[in-house]
DNA sequence: CGTTTTTGACCAGCGC
DNA sequence: GCGCTGGTCAAAAACG
């Protein structure tokens, strides 16, 4: 049960826009630490030439702030399929794939197949949030809306009481279900569950359709905290695990997280910590990985950020920032590929058209 | 004994 | 309307 260590993060960051797709903020990237911890991150030019690569002897989040000069100059030159990854390293590792980010309205503006704009997504996100500035706070404000206070809960489960159904908590009907942001974390790790931190606590496990590893949902164990996480591993390589935050912390960072090695406190900040850790020599040489980039679907709208600090931050779940890790200025550009839990992200038609090719 | 995980059942949404 | 699937619930079991 303790989590286990020595994972090396990487991630994508999916942010979608239901309402207002044109106006949705950029994504921007966040990572975790875990027990033993490293952080990186490989992105790459185009996020396929692999011209360009963050990386380094230093933690993803340090990545965030210092290498703000990185440019991504081909980001949308092609959606082809990435190289292949060069072999993780000894046991304990877990390795950069992908640093992702949607962004319908600036990639309106450019030349990319992912020009098209579906009218609607699987992904529903909180569409109080398109200006960045105020995403953090509004996604709360969505939290609350469809994680009913615990005393709403009693509430309702008092008029319930006679149902006899297991299902006692009543869902609002002829009402959508709205889902928060989502911030997709694809991690190589034979870990399933990445301790970030926080303490989760499992609610549920599904069988993922075409994919022979089950899908784990996982809820924060702080009350009133409604930040719900997924858990998966891709079926096309089992040793990448797909990790979904839902929602964002509405508490401060655990004093006594669990398997918070490698973790440190940041006074400054009373939401998020900082990452602080070392790198062992492989990963270093690992600098040069090949950006890991799933190309699902060319109607699909993805950018990145290029020099847009504020926004970037501002997509980034407050757990996972930090003021010190402001305005990284570019991010790879993915698509994923995923069948599995990722099929939420991708909006159904999507996956359909990139099925018949 | 409190907390967490497991697991089968249930519900809602979507596609056909 | 029906079936499929994702997501959630909650009782029981397991764990520390």
């Amino acid at each position: 049960m303790e989590k286990k260590k020595e994972n090396l993060i990487s991630m994508a960051n999916l942010r979608f826009s239901d309402e207002n797709p044109s106006a949705a903020a950029a994504a921007a990237v966040a990572a975790t630490s875990f027990g033993g911890s490293i952080f990186d991150m490989a992105t790459g030019a185009g996020a396929c030439d692999g011209d360009t690569k963050w990386g380094s002897s230093l933690g993803f989040m340090d990545l965030l702030g210092i290498h703000q000069d990185f440019i991504a100059p081909s980001l949308f030159d092609s959606f082809q399929p990435p190289p292949i990854l060069p072999p993780p390293p000894p046991s304990t590792s877990s390795e950069p794939l992908l640093h992702q980010q949607l962004d319908t309205k600036q990639l309106q503006a450019l030349p990319s197949p992912a020009s098209i704009v579906p009218e609607s997504s699987e992904v529903l996100n909180n569409p109080a949030t398109p200006n960045s500035s105020s995403f953090s706070s509004s996604s709360n404000e969505a939290a609350n809306d469809h994680e009913p206070t615990k005393a709403e809960d009693d509430e309702e489960e008092e008029q319930d009481q006679d149902k006899t159904k297991k299902q006692l908590k009543p869902k609002k009907k002829n009402q959508k279900r709205q889902r928060e942001p989502r911030f997709a974390f694809m991690t190589k790790s034979e870990v399933d569950h990445l301790d970030d931190g926080y303490r989760w606590r499992k609610y549920g496990q599904k069988a993922v359709k075409n994919s022979p590893f089950p899908r784990s949902y996982y809820r924060c164990t702080s009350a009133g905290c409604g930040v719900k996480k997924r858990v998966e591993r891709s079926s096309d390589d089992p040793s990448i695990v797909v990790t979904t935050y839902e929602g964002q912390h509405k508490h401060p960072y655990p004093i006594t997280p669990r398997g918070s090695i490698g973790i440190n406190m940041d006074p400054s900040s009373s939401f998020g910590p900082s990452f602080v850790v070392p790198q062992p020599q492989y990963l270093r040489q690992q600098q040069q990985l090949q950006p890991y980039i799933y190309n699902s679907s060319p109607s699909l709208n993805i950018t990145s950020i290029t020099s847009s600090g504020s926004s970037f931050n501002a997509s980034i779940p407050d757990f996972l920032q930090d003021r010190r890790f402001n305005t990284p200025t570019s991010s790879s550009v993915s698509l994923l590929r995923d069948h599995g839990l990722l099929q939420d992200i991708v909006p159904t038609q999507m996956r359909k058209e990139a099925k018949e090719q």
